[in-house]
RNA sequence: CGGGGUGUAGCGCAGCUUGGUAGCGCAACUGGUUUGGGACCAGUGGGCCGCAGGUUCAAAUCCUGUCACCCCGACCA
């Protein structure tokens, strides 16, 4: 491509909209441009990054079997009610109507499509299993758009799908797709790690999150830098603490007059934050939202609960609790804003941290102003509707595998794997009869890629930008090599550039040649704003047949003769460009 | 959905307090001089000052409403 035959330009000045690295660089670039607030314009530079993550994408499913197809993007609304998530999904769903007035919804995903699809094309065991995946436009009005394209509301997503004809067979088809997301990622360039994630409180037995990570990123991740343990920090399982040996001694109330805080309390009755425990009230709702029950939920006093293992634990979603108001709270169980202690309440489920099982002589709340109760223990001076792990897994806390200290970082959620179960072939019947001519559900995974979020994530990650712009690996570069002529109209320069141009293109290298009438600083500015790997640049010598070879993540440069270059350019493509 | 902020030329911004003919830098266009890291000189074009209403002789500026966009939070199969 010569770059004097395309739409291309650059931005000299930061966009004021953009604030992370790999936003303003994409809009620098003029690799992309906004349409409105989280849609997106691919611009042909950008379009060809896109394409090659797709085509590495595609050639990982391949490889484990699965075959592409492609749905609409159109959805009617009744496989979401089959579902169940005509109602469920929210505002989050962008819906629209047909002109006779039917409900369509525009995919945010496609589970229910690809349900039907295999319902009505599988009727035997010999069918199974396998694997479907399409990528395509996916639709999410997100309450907040962020980030460019890392938080969007049109978004390219692969999205696949497994179907096996048991759990084992499923749990095969996921350790498939997590060999195919781990190669995916190697080769885009991007510094990921696996990480084990929630799934809900309707959800399969496994799942990962494949993590960039990236100091931009809106996901926060624990692992451990002494063996494999890693997962989101919803998910993060926690060690309790020992169980105390010494023995429980008499209960007794005492004043502790606007001690509200742990802080306060443990202050003023001269404690550890972890003699304490800590209450956190709730109410939750049901489906049409109204108020259903409330929750006190107990934690020892220097952790912090874990929103998603308490809504895990309590068979719910996220959306249907909240924190209680104390005062209307009161009438009905007799807590007491800052001091509410397990012993005495009532009416209220209660849920208790696995930890405080084994602890013993706490102090917690008296439930009346102005009062605590020392040395409260589980079993003798309070019980639980619900034991679980409620807490959440800090940095330096222990790591649950090993016991080292475990550290925290952020990163972009690129993809997601996890196991369906029967979550929908049951409810919209997509069933086949097994050797003994029983019906048997079938068994599903679904598995995500982001694809341009990860064509945004790929910039945010360190080796791959600089101050001067971004560095594509060479995996997904829009061209492998840019010439850079500095004097077209020279008549050594053109014949050299276009000898150069035509002897790559008959390798089969991807070339762009920059012959634009413009002076060499803006050439070099541009070429490494837009970061393509290899540069060839043809000046003053060029009637010698020399030129300048440079790499765009490399300072030096170097004189070669033109052959020299060709040959050393295609060296590096072939090695690099599989990712 | 709550809090904060911004809408003025393609991009980045000033002007608004205290109403009086809409400005600057970059980009674009023309001519010339330049030519290995975002050149210089001279000239030119380009605006419904987000939109609607109001106050006023007069509104980018003051008032009311509304829309859009950005940031923090809530939310996120």
């Amino acid at each position: 491509m010569k770059l004097s035959d395309s739409l291309f330009k650059t931005f000299r000045e930061v966009p004021q909209e953009a604030e992370i690295p790999s936003h303003i660089l994409l809009l620098r670039a003029g690799m992309i441009r906004k349409t409105a607030a989280g849609i997106y314009t691919y611009m042909p530079m950008g379009w060809r990054v896109v394409r090659k993550i797709e085509q590495i994408v595609r050639e990982e499913m391949d490889a484990k079997g699965a075959q592409e197809i492609c749905t609409s993007i159109l959805q009617p609304s009744e496989l979401w009610e089959e579902s169940g998530r005509w109602a469920a999904y929210g505002p989050e769903m962008w819906r629209i109507k047909d002109r006779n007035g039917r409900p369509f919804c525009l995919g945010p995903t496609a589970e229910e499509i690809f349900t039907d699809i295999v319902r009505s094309g599988v009727d035997s065991h010999r069918q199974l299993p396998f694997m479907l995946y399409q990528i395509t436009d996916k639709f999410r009005d997100e309450a907040r758009p962020r980030y460019g394209m890392m938080r969007s509301r049109n978004f390219i997503m692969k999205d696949n799908y497994s179907f096996d004809k048991d759990h084992e067979g499923m749990m095969v088809s996921y350790q498939k797709m997590f060999e195919a997301y781990t190669n995916v990622f190697n080769r885009c360039g991007l510094t990921f790690r696996p990480v084990e994630a929630d799934n809900g409180a309707i959800g399969g037995d496994s799942s990962h999150e494949f993590t960039a990570l990236c100091e931009f990123g809106e996901s926060e991740i624990a692992y451990c830098e002494s063996c494999d343990m890693a997962a989101t920090v919803e998910k993060a399982a926690f060690r309790d603490a020992e169980p105390d040996t010494c023995d429980m001694l008499p209960m007794e109330k005492v004043l502790t007059p606007g001690t509200k805080t742990i802080e306060e309390v443990a202050n003023f009755l001269g404690l550890e934050k972890s003699q304490t425990i800590k209450a956190l009230l709730f109410i939750t709702y049901d489906e049409e939202g109204n108020e259903k029950e409330y929750v006190a939920a107990f934690v020892r006093g220097d952790r912090e609960l874990n929103m998603t293992k308490l809504v895990n634990a309590l068979g719910i979603r996220e959306y249907e609790i909240a924190f209680a108001d104390e005062n209307a709270m009161h009438e009905k169980t007799g807590c007491v804003g800052g001091f509410t202690g397990p012993v005495g309440l009532h009416d209220c489920k209660v849920v208790v941290d696995s930890e405080l099982v084994g602890l013993r002589n706490l102090c917690a709340g008296a439930c009346e102003e102005d009062h605590h109760l020392i040395n409260v223990n589980y079993g003798r001076d309070y019980t639980a509707d619900i034991v679980t792990d409620l807490k959440t897994l800090k940095e330096g806390d222990p790591c649950p595998c090993c016991g080292k200290p475990v550290k925290h970082a952020r990163g972009v959620e690129v993809g997601q794997i996890f196991t369906l179960g029967t979550k929908y072939s049951v409810p919209m019947g997509a069933v086949f009869k097994d050797e003994a001519q029983e019906t048997k559900p079938i068994y599903m995974g679904c598995y995500g890629i982001g694809v341009s979020r990860t064509f945004q994530a790929i910039i945010d990650m360190p080796e791959n930008h600089d101050e001067n712009g971004i560095i594509w690996p060479m995996s997904v570069a829009p061209y492998h090599v840019i010439i850079t002529e500095m004097k077209p109209g020279d008549e050594a320069q053109d014949a050299l550039s276009e000898k150069i141009y035509n002897e790559l293109l008959s390798r089969g290298i991807e070339v762009l040649w920059d012959d634009r009438d413009e002076r060499p600083g803006v050439k070099f500015k541009d070429a490494d704003l837009i970061g393509i790997p290899v540069r060839i640049t043809v000046g003053k010598r060029a009637g010698e047949g020399v030129v300048e070879y440079k790499l765009r993540r490399e300072a030096d440069k170097t004189d070669l003769s033109w052959e020299d270059a060709v040959r050393e350019a295609v060296n590096i493509v072939e090695r690099e460009k599989r990712g």
